[in-house]
DNA sequence: AAGAATTATTGATCTAACGCAATTCCACAA
DNA sequence: TTGTGGAATTGCGTTAGATCAATAATTCTT
């Protein structure tokens, strides 16, 4: 196996200063966070952790993108997240089973730095702060998963993809104009609809000037409009 | 405002005794978590929490029955759980946003003993022991999100009611035979139907022998069948 | 640049589940 | 016992959204 390094990944030091978690922690405990860190380089479409495996490291990304997605019945995934660098996941198991409870893969080239979740408990039992953190930051997951199981079962679909487009727009590509690095088939995922249906609505969208659309490309016009339809659709 | 005493606080002692996580604290901790803790009781359809509202307590039920429920559009609600005596809650808010984000409201005559988050922080800055517990309480619930998500947006109705009759016979009532304390409208909102479906397809599990049926008493007769539906239904 | 392989689009059915309306049932109060 | 009001049941028309199928557009390979 080829060792590569990614452009992004200069130390720890860097990564750490970018992450509002790492932040709380001394030098000294970062020294033991950082004990045994490694950063792998993945292809577009390779796994960075499957569901079901053994779950033994928090993961965080320094360059690329990827998505997170619960594999579901019939090979059904659902969508969960846009990883972009500097978010820290793992998710629930690794204080609970162990096991990951969630698939995330590369959309494109992504270099993903693994911290052992030994040394993340070694340094939350010194450090009360960052404990706290911990819990916050699974509260907020919290939250949002309140949130998608409301979108998702109570919005029809011109909603749920007002949502996807809002999300997109403020969460991953700041900006009102983005060209996707996802698929029809993977908005379709987020909302939980066909592709077929993606597309549909889409291009209502773009009949009714809410958005411009050339395939790829995505300029969200009429923002009011979007918020408005998230608001039940 | 008249103080009743419910039958089954005794006192903290063995309150805490029956809760997994109040077992790690010692005697001086535990001190601190009950400074200022009160029971009220509750009548069958008050609340005793309300989505939105600020968010400062922990909260367990020493007897009685409540529903833990989002509040969506259209006055439409999500029934996350039921909750019965012992089963500690207060949400993601604590942590975050000190607000409640669902409501929860008694079915029955309902006791209800409020503990102050500030003590709850206080003891978990000193005792890391507790605040891993924390941590696994919350990431034990984003598990059973994640659950729930895919029950809820990739099962179709057969599955979905399977999966409700499964959890209220587990882990709500104990046994195969039980008598609901909710309604049809209710067991529709935990499985994401209309109370009309709700009754449409209890009458349907009658009829092909999964189940025993006679309005409000229940019994499940053929629990591998509702197991093989709860994968897909 | 040609060909293969994914993606995206579009139209035509099909169906699971909803919404409404009309009874019926049941618990509880007077 | 008799109302009374909420819950449950049942039937029926409607519809949001899925599925299937065929074509067009991109992207990737070599």
């Amino acid at each position: 196996m080829i060792k590569r390094k990614s452009d992004t990944c200069i130390n720890c030091q860097t990564c750490n200063l970018r992450s509002p978690l790492f932040n709380l922690l001394s030098q000294e405990e970062l020294k033991i966070a950082n004990a045994n860190r490694f950063e792998v380089v993945f292809n577009a479409g390779e796994n960075i952790v499957k569901q079901g495996t053994s779950a033994s490291h928090m993961i965080i990304i320094t360059s690329g993108m990827a998505k997170m997605y619960l594999e579901g019945y019939d090979r059904k995934n659902l969508l969960l997240e846009i990883i972009i660098p500097w978010k820290l996941f793992g998710g629930p198991g690794l204080f609970t089973d162990y096991r990951y409870h969630y698939s995330v893969a590369a959309l494109t080239e992504t270099s993903a730095c693994f911290i052992s979740i030994e040394n993340i408990r070694k340094v939350m039992r010194t450090n009360p702060d960052f404990a706290e953190a911990l819990l916050k930051h699974c509260s907020l997951n919290s939250v949002l998963n309140f949130e998608r199981l409301i979108s998702l079962t109570q919005k029809q679909m011109h909603g749920r993809l007002a949502d996807v487009l809002i999300y997109l727009s403020e969460k991953i590509y700041n900006s009102r104009i983005f060209d996707l690095t996802i698929t029809r088939q993977e908005i379709g995922e987020m909302s939980n609809m066909t592709k077929e249906s993606a597309t549909r609505i889409l291009k209502e969208f773009e009949q009714a000037e809410i958005i411009k659309l050339e395939t790829k490309h995505i300029e969200l016009t009429n923002y009011e409009k979007l918020q408005q339809l998230s608001l039940k659709g």
